[in-house]
DNA sequence: CGTTTTTCCGTAAACGTTTACGAGAACACA
DNA sequence: TGTGTTCTCGTAAACGTTTACGGAAAAACG
């Protein structure tokens, strides 16, 4: 069925290395003859051998995308990731890759399936999600020279690697400026508890914009929890308990504010109208909840595009003018004013 | 860095041949030379290149697995997949092959992509997803003999598949059941009005259970929406304008359903209180909705696992005895008693 | 017209496997 | 001892590419 380079060559009377050279876009080729291999490919609908060409060169032409749930996320797993995908996939198939996808099991955090994939050379990079504070899999992937970039920043490795995140920083001085200029100044703050970076950034930004505004931070106003709904229903009621009681609180995940709201109704506060409530990261889940939930949206499949891009741009098979590699980005986030604030 | 099979040889004075022959187990192989060839293999820690062995065998070990989004489904696609998928690579890893994912264009269904697949060769088998009643994808692949497995029933393509679905018909009787048992016995139905074959099962459950309970079956009850928030939001008014309001309404899916609550709770009338609110595919969305929703829920990774493995059974290069392969099973789900009915 | 350069193409090796084939050694049997 | 059988292994080809190398023909140059 599947025509290979031998059937073009014989069928034109020329050799392989003449073929494969012209479809390849070389310079030693005849104007015309490349013009009759590739007429003759597109003929026998021709598409090159992956496993010939990847043993040949070495590449796999497939990047792994890596997803290993956070504990605790069970039954359905971050929404997220579907959107990012389609980005991400899109722009892979643009330059001939296939993604593979592998999952990790949800908690445990030794990197065996990730050295699998490295190992044994399955992919030619990964591309990491649910990235840590400090995270093996990133010291792991350096030291074995392996390329990779990551959705989310992290403090491993340095700057070596592109990476690409959300501004969570940002989002977390808006949410605080939007609460102070509506006449919040009892703002609490839930993250979670994990080493994830992006609870560090949002609550950098929220310290920074209460001190901007003269406002002190009160530890008691702080909590973490465990990332999901009950981690959110547990320790929201915590803040709550303050002396001097909280007027707005700001989630830096949606799981978690679903489950705080929970535990604002059985304590009979509620949510949009007796307290204000803001979420970081949107999903559908607080476009639906009633009352919607105000929370700072992602463009996630321009984010799978970008990252494709920027990995990219990092390997050398693929890499243009040396000046367009990227390292770093930060994406802001957009807010969507809904009835909980 | 990766060893070959040439560095084994070379390391233990006997020819290739007889370790790839010692490695796949293969019965003309010295006992004690094999185990001699397993031991450098460990301690070289060799593992196969992928490349070169599916270039020899004319097999990728690989699987694709198509996810179309359905049209309208834009930003945050269905979290139905993640933890599917999970279950499903989970499983082909055992048998040492790959999962990649291939993202149609949420909508468009020309099988483009899926055609790039087969024709290049880039997965030994597919695995369907968003399965329509009649799908050309199955009839694509059927005529060209290439080796699927679909998610959801179709009628496409005879029984010559294996599929793995969710029994929409029984939890649709089973809703009604469960209302008809509370004393309702004006009961709606609303689902998708696409070419998705879930939505004629369940009404056919719906259909079914409300002639056993000797109740007619009224058009005015039913209708069919866009399958998304907005499809229910627009479509649930409809059937409460009929004369003789219903009191319970079955939603066919958890984006509709939500849309639907949301234009109930405008029109006045609560969820829960007001009217019964019964949904058949759980999702968190159904979880932390307020009220909390009633729902159906199937066992995600489970189900990834089992398709998996009855796709590997109908592989001529996996199958176990002939008897073992499996066509199509059926699996039930289990309600969730929560707030809303 | 002779020499050098350029253009174009064929040859063959290599990537890492698997496997058909055959051959040597050991063994059984008469 | 001769013959046939069984074990075990080496040899080499093949899968479909890419590419270094070299050579023939054409073009350019003096």
């Amino acid at each position: 069925m599947a025509s290979s380079i031998h059937d073009l060559a014989r069928h034109l009377n020329i050799s392989i290395g003449t073929v494969s050279r012209a479809l390849n876009g070389r310079a030693d080729v005849n104007a015309e003859t490349r013009q009759r291999v590739l007429e003759a490919a597109r003929k026998l609908n021709y598409s090159p051998n992956q496993s010939g060409r990847s043993l040949r060169k070495g590449a796999t032409h497939s990047i792994a995308f890596m997803l290993q749930p956070h504990p605790g996320d069970q039954q359905y797993g971050e929404p997220f990731f579907i959107p990012f995908l389609t980005g991400l996939q899109a722009r892979l198939a643009e330059s001939e890759l296939d993604l593979m996808v592998v999952m990790g099991e949800p908690g445990q955090y030794q990197p065996e399936r990730l050295r699998r994939v490295v190992e044994t050379r399955r992919a030619d990079a990964v591309v990491l999600a649910n990235t840590r504070r400090e995270d093996d899999r990133i010291d792991y992937l350096s030291k074995a020279g392996f390329p990779f970039a990551t959705l989310g920043r992290s403090q491993s490795g340095g700057d070596t690697y592109p990476s690409l995140d959300i501004d969570f920083e940002r989002a977390g001085e808006e949410a605080v400026d939007r609460l102070v200029a509506r006449g919040h100044r009892r703002i609490a703050a839930i993250r979670p508890s994990l080493d994830l970076n992006f609870g560090y950034l949002f609550l950098d930004g929220y310290r920074k914009a209460l001190q901007r505004h003269g406002i002190e931070v009160d530890p008691g106003l702080i909590a973490d929890g465990f990332i999901n709904e009950t981690g959110g229903y547990q320790v929201t009621p915590r803040v709550m308990l303050s002396k001097d009681r909280p007027t707005a609180v700001i989630f830096n995940n949606d799981a978690m504010a679903l489950g705080g709201c929970k535990a604002l109704g059985e304590m009979g506060i509620r949510p949009g109208h007796d307290i204000a409530v803001i979420v970081i990261v949107d999903t559908p889940l607080c476009r639906y909840f009633s009352p919607a939930l105000t929370a700072f949206r992602p463009s996630l499949e321009p984010m799978g595009r970008r990252l494709a891009e920027m990995l990219l741009a990092s390997l050398p098979a693929f890499a243009g003018p040396e000046g367009t590699r990227i390292i770093r980005e930060v994406w802001p986030l957009e807010l969507v004013a809904r009835e909980s604030d």
